[in-house]
RNA sequence: GGAUCGGUAGCUCAAUGGUAGAGUAGCGGCCUUUUAAGCCGUGGGUUGUGGGUUCGAGUCCCACCCGAUCCA
């Protein structure tokens, strides 16, 4: 383990890692050579795939007698392989963003200045090379260096695939870097060392990409709509909370983009879409991420039969943009997947009905079987039928499915069928057994929206339930007031798709940081955090002008900055260290 | 929240309760076209953290930290 410690000498850091102080000795070897370890500039080059390319095409022209050969160029790019083959014949493997380059130098070709820099190269350095590209004997295009440049020096190890010998004597190649929580962590490391993480994350740009062409086909508009919400909502779950300090007010990092895209349709856009972080205060799984990326939609005059439209619309265009051709089977989540239009419609009673073996609206059952799961006795009778349908259903929906007409009561902002108020214009997409979409015909009424806000709140204070809203978003109601045209709404979890698309079954496979506990805080260490953070909060509260008015604060707020003070000296706070000193 | 599994050198992994090891990377040397080159030599460890049992703990016990998988 690396361990870093502040020098008293210079504040830099020294270090008791025998490769970082045998790498940082090469960087001061650089500097008194005159040579920048960590250079500005890049002299020109051209990408490593780029002059394999033009390799190729040169080739096709050469004979025998005139082998292609590409004059005078140059790469950049970080060295992941370093094979010297006695003093006069050294191999690089250098890498950069199009692939891997091998590179020939020898002391004829670099002269005493290049052989100097290679003294000083590590694995993991990055460098800039000029030479003549050909074929080596065994066949390798490789650039014959005629100029060695140093651009950065890279302190640490990379950690690179190795070989090892089993008890028969066998070689086998081993993965580095194959700890998964190392690779989400140093994501940095993983990337570096492994091309089909970035491939996968490539693979992402693309469908993002794909689906917003599509929508900006359809003639949607893309929109920013705010992250911090005075009042959460559009979907059920704990929010984050957070603190605006000048407005002395909490805010709430947004579960849902959904109320403030509506309000959008009110004011007169037609077509808008967001594509963005939701976050939602809830368990870490290969499934759940705390911050995940959600695309919504919303289309004036449209209700939820066009939502199925594009939504299978654009998940086969984004499939078919991954895949290069027309064919939709995917491997996912142990099963193959058949994304070929159009998906199978069922109905929530038919199914539930069909897999549950009694009718939705059988209180009885309906009880007994709740009993039966263990579901929590205090939720409300639709939630429950909901959570019965969630357990018996949706595992059983592999092939994509869109599941359709909700009932009512479980969708407060979905307007009912005009034949039947007790089921709502609503569908989910099930692929895999997993939800990927979630649409609607969307609720105009403002005083039906408010009676079903406030009913939402009420029930979810008779139950205790942490994810229901605790409170009515009256400025939304205010704007459905103002008149929303009837429309469609969608939204697809995009990290989903993504794991679907490119066969990924934990979603911090596709989520670049996925997020994770700190390292490294023992009990202790968690506990003088915790205390850290109170102590933050309170201090904020004391600067509150509010609080300042009430009588007799000035003393109570000396006293409490006293303790303050005492409880950061104990807990080793630098900022109060500082003072002191 | 529960169950199970895991955390040992930079990386990948060994080690009946009995001196913490190998490969590779690193460092030094040899080698003029290699393909994760080869050969010789060599340094490298708070075994996740803290306790306990024991003559002796990587190993057994307890608590905790960080993950993975399954379940709720």
């Amino acid at each position: 383990m690396r361990v870093l410690l502040p020098c008293p000498a210079n504040g830099d850091v020294m270090s008791e890692d025998e490769y970082r102080a045998i790498r940082e000795g090469k960087r001061d070897a650089l500097s008194a050579l005159g040579l920048n370890p960590y250079e500005v500039r890049t002299p020109p080059r051209k990408p490593n795939g780029v002059l394999r390319e033009e390799f190729d095409a040169a080739e096709k022209t050469a004979t025998e007698e005139n082998p292609a050969v590409l004059k005078d160029c140059a790469i950049a790019g970080r060295v992941l392989a370093n094979r010297k083959m006695g003093k006069k014949a050294i191999f690089l493997d250098v890498y950069d963003g199009s692939g891997k380059l091998q590179v020939y130098m020898n002391e004829k070709g670099i002269g005493v200045q290049g052989m100097s820099i290679y003294e000083n190269l590590d694995l993991g350095d990055f460098v800039w090379v000029k030479g003549d590209v050909q074929r080596t004997r065994t066949g390798e295009i490789t650039l014959f260096a005629s100029e060695l440049r140093f651009l950065t020096k890279a302190l640490g190890v990379p950690p690179l695939p190795r070989e090892f010998t089993d008890e028969e004597g066998n070689k086998k190649s081993v993965d580095a870097l194959t700890d998964s929580e190392l690779r989400h962590r140093k994501r940095y490391l993983d990337l570096m060392v492994h091309g089909d993480v970035r491939e996968r994350f490539v693979q992402r740009s693309t469908v993002v990409t794909t689906i917003r062409h599509y929508l900006e086909g359809e003639g949607f508009l893309e929109v920013e709509t705010p992250m911090l919400h005075p009042v959460p909502g559009g979907a059920r779950a704990r929010p984050f909370i957070t603190h605006h300090n000048t407005l002395h007010m909490n805010m709430y990092l947004r579960i849902a983009p959904e109320l403030y895209l509506k309000r959008l349709l009110v004011g007169g856009f037609e077509r808008v879409f967001e594509i963005n972080r939701n976050f939602r205060n809830e368990g870490i799984d290969h499934t759940h991420n705390p911050e995940f990326t959600m695309l919504e939609l919303y289309e004036a005059y449209a209700d939820y039969e066009r939502m199925m439209e594009l939504t299978q619309g654009m998940i086969v265009a984004a499939a078919k943009a991954l895949r290069g051709n027309d064919d939709l089977k995917f491997q996912w989540n142990g099963h193959q997947i058949e994304l070929t239009p159009p998906f199978r419609r069922a109905k929530y009673a038919d199914l539930f009905k069909e897999h549950v073996g009694f009718e939705m609206t059988d209180k009885d059952k309906v009880a007994a079987e709740a009993v039966k799961l263990g579901i929590d006795p205090k939720q409300d009778y639709w939630n429950t039928v909901n959570e019965i349908l969630e357990h018996h259903v949706e595992p059983t929906l592999i092939q994509p499915t869109f599941l359709i007409d909700y009932p009512t009561a479980i969708c407060p902002l979905t307007k009912s069928k005009p034949d039947n108020p007790d089921i709502a214009e609503r569908f989910e997409l099930f692929i895999g057994g997993v939800e990927f979409a979630n649409a609607f015909s969307e609720l105009n009424e403002p005083v039906e929206q408010l009676r079903r806000f406030e009913e939402q709140v009420e029930l979810g204070k008779a139950s205790q339930d942490v994810e229901a809203p605790k409170e009515v978003d009256y400025d939304y109601v205010e704007a459905l007031e103002a008149g929303m045209p009837p429309a469609g709404g969608l939204g697809v979890g995009i990290d989903r798709l993504v794991m679907l698309l490119t066969g990924t079954d934990s979603i911090r496979e596709v989520i670049l940081f996925p997020h994770m506990r700190r390292e490294h805080l023992n009990q202790q260490d968690a506990s003088v955090q915790r205390a850290r953070i109170a102590i933050e909060s309170v201090l904020e509260e004391l600067d509150s002008p509010e609080l300042r008015k009430i009588e007799g604060f000035k003393q109570l707020h000396d006293r409490l900055a006293e303790l303050v003070g005492h409880a950061r000296v104990l807990l080793g706070d630098p900022k109060e260290e500082t003072k002191q000193g």
